[in-house]
DNA sequence: AGTGGATGTCATTTC
DNA sequence: ACGAAATGACATCCA
């Protein structure tokens, strides 16, 4: 009972995680197309809903239509369960880890954005200011360490910037495979790629490519995280970023990055924010609950294989292996020798049909009345068969996730009762199920709250019952598990009346057909199993996502964070002519293609320029 | 007595 | 066209 109520949970539960997975709202667009293969494009493309894929007709169609493989080829659930994956990763969530932090920061990628953003546009005449004290790499260094600052001040277009190791360490060359090698780098999820920045530089102002090297430093991508077309967008950042706690709990953070990912222009309501936390608390909640059914060494192990899924777990019964239990219907778990059906163990008394004229003492009444207990073959035999020959179906792997499940005992072990029947051959007649061994291990009676006798024709399917009756000569088993040829040779090789022949070819049928429906429904399970291991890796897939997210999140606010004080420290050490004090409200530094740096007054529109040695130079006046 | 899982069977589809 | 396999639907048994 116990276990039944298991299924029962593992059933809802996998449901309602395919569901959450699909209804949660969050898409994970890791941008695959452009780094996968074209093969590995259709695959995505095509229609893979795991959870509708349950006409394996259609699935094997697919299959064969493409490698010509057979469902149940075992390669094939891997073949589908990647193909599933890729689909499931393609449209998880809408964090689009891949193409939403890129196009966003891209467009908007060069300091000159960054400090129009800052102070609006220049205007038409500019104040020729004074640069004082001379603004070096070494004294801003304390500030700009991380940020490179001197490459920021004194690099222009056209002199390619040295990003710093930190962040150019990132850079995909390979962008297949630096996505895949970012996905295992749990060690440098405190940086960002930032190679993703640099693609589509389109001054967001100009609408022209950006002025600024492709090279340039991730923080420059990061700081210009604003749209330039934000108009409500805060002159000094300082309150906004100063604001911004690192290490703030993850609802700050999420809620604060998906503010940040409205650069794509889309707008973002209150709702969206509320509904985008309430979601993420959902999945950090589920995060936990799934990490804590997880040991740390599976879950960092899987998780670094990012789409690479354990498919170790093979959802073939270790028993009746897809091979045995599929290829050939004459084949089962249990060889002949082992079998307990099998010839030689019938050895008490068991009289052979053929040959014999004994009376059935089972009346026709007595088989309407008991037919409707039994199988076409073998019958339904006691629930000790099960525990006879258990199949160890049970792989412990298969519940990664879902610890509740590991009690569950997942039995489908349709045709091991078949075992008699393994080796059917012509030269046995028919052979009937081992009383002895019924008896020896049938403490208890079929039918336990039944007082009707149980003899041996109870343990006989009505189909046999009806051979009997009918005098048919050959075992049930041979008739079921022959093949086709020696099927029909059988029966050519005795004259049998119509009556006989169609009893034979109805047994021959419904056994087929039982075995099929025994296969039928361990496939299903497969499928499900295969499922649950899709969802728990799904699951550990977007933990790591999430986590990566949130990581590079605090690096993006503690880079702003440092930016705002470069500029703060930038602006006290500028003058103008009169030795006052920069209002950094009302001027922004611009930064030519030949080298030099201006100071645009915000208010009277252009920037003078401001060369190294004209900076020096005033320098030297003071 | 009701319920859900397991199994057999039939009808139909698919290969 | 035929047979076998696959599968949905239903019935039955049983805990």
């Amino acid at each position: 009972m116990t276990m039944q109520y298991l299924k029962k949970y593992f059933t809802e539960g996998l449901i309602q995680m395919a569901i959450l997975l699909s209804l949660s709202g969050m898409r994970v667009d890791v941008g695959l197309e452009t780094y996968l293969p074209p093969s590995w494009h259709e695959m995505i493309l095509g229609p893979s809903s795991a959870l509708t894929q349950t006409q394996f007709h259609n699935l094997r169609n697919r299959l064969e239509d493409g490698n010509g493989v057979h469902l149940k080829n075992v390669d094939l659930d891997r073949f589908f369960t990647t193909q599933r994956l890729l689909g499931w990763v393609h449209s998880l969530d809408r964090l689009q880890v891949g193409k939403h932090v890129q196009r966003p920061l891209n467009k908007i990628l060069c300091v000159h954005f960054l400090f129009q953003g800052l102070f609006g546009p220049p205007r038409q005449s500019a104040l020729e200011l004074t640069l004082l004290p001379l603004i070096s790499s070494e004294e801003l260094d304390d500030h700009s360490s991380a940020l490179n600052t001197g490459d920021i001040l004194q690099n222009s277009q056209g002199n390619p910037l040295q990003s710093p190791p930190d962040h150019t360490d990132l850079l995909a060359e390979n962008p297949s495979r630096d996505f895949y090698l970012e996905l295992n780098a749990e060690d440098n999820s405190n940086t960002l790629n930032i190679n993703l920045l640099t693609e589509d530089l389109i001054d967001p102002m100009e609408g022209s490519p950006c002025p600024y090297p492709e090279n340039l430093p991730s923080f420059d991508a990061i700081l210009c995280l604003h749209d330039s077309t934000t108009s409500s967008f805060t002159p000094f950042p300082e309150q906004y970023v100063m604001n911004q706690d690192p290490l703030a709990s993850p609802s700050d953070v999420f809620l604060f990055d998906e503010d940040a990912e409205e650069e794509d222009g889309l707008p973002s309501t209150i709702n969206d924010l509320i509904e985008n936390v309430t979601i993420l608390d959902e999945i950090r909640s589920l995060n936990l609950s799934l990490e804590e059914g997880f040991s740390p060494e599976m879950n960092e192990a899987d998780s670094d294989s990012g789409l690479s899924l354990d498919f170790s777990h093979s959802h073939a019964s270790p028993c009746a292996s897809e091979a045995s239990s599929y290829s050939s219907s004459s084949s089962s778990c249990v060889s002949a020798e082992e079998s307990p059906f099998s010839e030689d163990v019938d050895e008490d008394g068991v009289e052979p049909l053929v040959g014999q004229d004994l009376e059935m003492d089972v009346t026709i009444k007595q088989e309407e009345d008991e037919e409707e207990e039994l199988g076409a073959v073998g019958g339904r035999y006691p629930e000790d068969f099960k525990q006879i020959f258990p199949c160890n179906y049970g792989d412990d792997t298969l519940f990664n996730g879902f610890p509740w499940l590991e009690h569950i005992g997942h039995d489908h072990t349709y045709n091991q009762r078949w075992s008699s029947s393994s080796s059917p051959s012509l030269g046995k007649m028919p052979t009937k199920p081992p009383k002895s061994f019924l008896r020896q291990d049938n403490a208890k009676p079929y039918h336990h709250s039944s007082s009707r006798h149980i003899s041996d024709a109870t343990m006989w399917s009505r189909d046999e019952r009806r051979a009997r009756a009918l005098k048919v000569p050959f075992s049930n088993e041979l008739i079921v598990n022959l093949p086709v040829e020696e099927f029909n040779d059988l029966l050519a090789s005795v004259p049998l009346s119509e009556e006989q022949l169609s009893l034979v070819r109805d047994i021959r049928r419904r056994g087929k057909n039982k075995i099929a429906a025994q296969n039928c429904r361990k496939r299903k399970m497969d499928v499900l199993f295969g499922l649950s291991d899709d969802v728990s890796s799904l699951m550990r897939y977007r933990s790591r996502l999430l986590r990566e997210k949130r990581e590079a999140l605090r690096n993006l606010q503690e880079m702003k964070r440092k930016l705002t004080m470069l500029y703060q420290d930038v602006f006290s050490r500028l003058r103008d002519e009169e030795g006052r004090p920069l209002n950094p409200m009302e001027y922004l530094l611009h930064f030519e293609a030949n080298g030099s740096v201006t100071v645009a007054s915000c208010k009277q529109g252009a920037a003078l320029p401001l060369t190294k040695s004209s900076k020096k130079q005033r320098d030297k006046k003071k």
